[in-house]
DNA sequence: TAGTGGTCTAGACCACAGC
DNA sequence: CTGTGGTCTAGACCACTAG
């Protein structure tokens, strides 16, 4: 066994760790070829499995391409994707060390006008509004305008939104979903800078947000922050995951 | 061998998919213990390495969570990780079916300034300043001004940048790189409206890119794009990887 | 102490790529 | 045809957890 180093973990960690290095370095750059698996068992005096599990690593985290029957290359990155972690607002508003308090302006339930049919993508049915406010430290954060399907979710109906935000219940209660965001930057309509406090045409970072499960639409945000606030979304890339 | 289904690909792929819909069906909430790994080479007639594959994947994609001796577990989700794909502005347009243009609207190397150190976490040495305007189809698409770090990319200082935008170069030249977002709306100061011919104070979305390589900080990259044009940012978030 | 996951072996057969 | 990756086996030893 070659040990340049401590042997710290598994092995087969440590020879992806080591291939790693090569490809981020630059030491193998994009379209190189990778020794291939037999050569690298005499290199590391393994198993071909033990090997395998490293490359399969490496092909999984998109640094290298295995063609079958041709061999393993490094990869091109052509785009970079980068990771966001969308909290809930409460939570969100927690973490950076501030009180929350969140008021809902409104909740109703009504058949779904035809702006409610195109967001959440149904032809029919009842849905549930909500408009909740978000405070830190008593200043407006946030204005959450929400469809919630009934169709799908129809405990929401009878759910205490003022105790629990509406995102935080639908985390909760339906954990492994799927969506969508779009990311936008608008400017204050009267109605929304009435509701946060701020001026009109006040720059505001917009998110939308379409939930769905395996069935169908759960439910569609529009969240407003005003830049005031400060708000920012963080996301990272990285070239190992 | 247990075939409900035909044997559409490799055993443990299908245990793998089999396992992730009872997860995120909600057949198996949160908290629910899995079959250990014995148990189920039984029940699908096969090695333990090849549903040790299985399970691995799965946990790797933050479905289920392993503790050794104790067992598996599906997984309590409390975040949602969305993916972006941020791509070169250039291109974009592109892939929106316009055409784009991007004028160097200032193009400077300096000595770095207190600001430039400060965004570049460096203490000393030379940048490279350039302003770009990006136009989609004759109409201003967005702003960039962008620092390169000389001391990292020497060469930058001789790329002629109004042939290929910097962006696209910088990824052409150094492939794998990590970095970070900010994601922010502001209002349009004066100088920034008069560059891209909106009116000040509009709501504009603001995309800071920050990029390095093992080394150190390669460049930081401030978009302003105006709420006019539209643009937003799309992220998909899913279940499983 | 018994059960569980983490790791590894030394083979094996197959499908596919390129010569 | 040979070399490659994709898959799988039937064991094995270890570290850790829980009762």
């Amino acid at each position: 066994m070659i040990a340049t180093k401590e042997a710290t973990g598994a092995l087969h960690r440590r020879i992806e760790v080591e291939l790693e290095c090569k490809i981020i370095s630059g030491e193998w750059p994009p379209g190189t070829r990778i020794p291939p698996e037999q050569e690298l068992t005499a290199v590391y005096g393994c198993s071909r499995m033990t090997v395998n599990k490293a490359l399969s690593a490496l092909a999984r985290a998109g640094l290298i391409h295995r063609r079958m029957g041709a061999g393993s290359f490094v990869a091109t990155p052509n785009k970079i994707a980068a990771r966001i972690e969308v909290r809930d607002i409460a939570s969100e508003i927690r973490e950076r060390g501030m009180t929350c308090h969140f008021t809902v302006l409104e909740s109703a339930v009504r058949r779904a006008t035809p702006s409610d049919r195109r967001l959440l993508s149904i032809t029919k049915g009842k849905v549930l509004g909500i408009d909740t406010i978000y405070r830190a430290d008593e200043t407006s954060y946030a204005l959450e305008r929400r469809l919630i399907n009934l169709e799908e979710v129809p405990g929401a109906a009878d759910v205490d939104f003022s105790r629990q935000s509406p995102g935080a219940w639908l985390l909760s209660h339906s954990p492994w979903i799927s969506g969508e965001h779009h990311i936008s930057a608008v400017a204050a309509d009267p109605e929304t800078a009435r509701a946060l406090g701020v001026p009109e045409g006040q720059a505001c970072l917009r998110v939308e947000r379409w939930v769905w499960q395996t069935k169908g639409m759960i439910s569609y945000a529009e969240q407003i922050f005003p830049a005031i606030g400060g708000h920012q979304i963080e996301a990272r890339f990285m070239p190992t995951k």
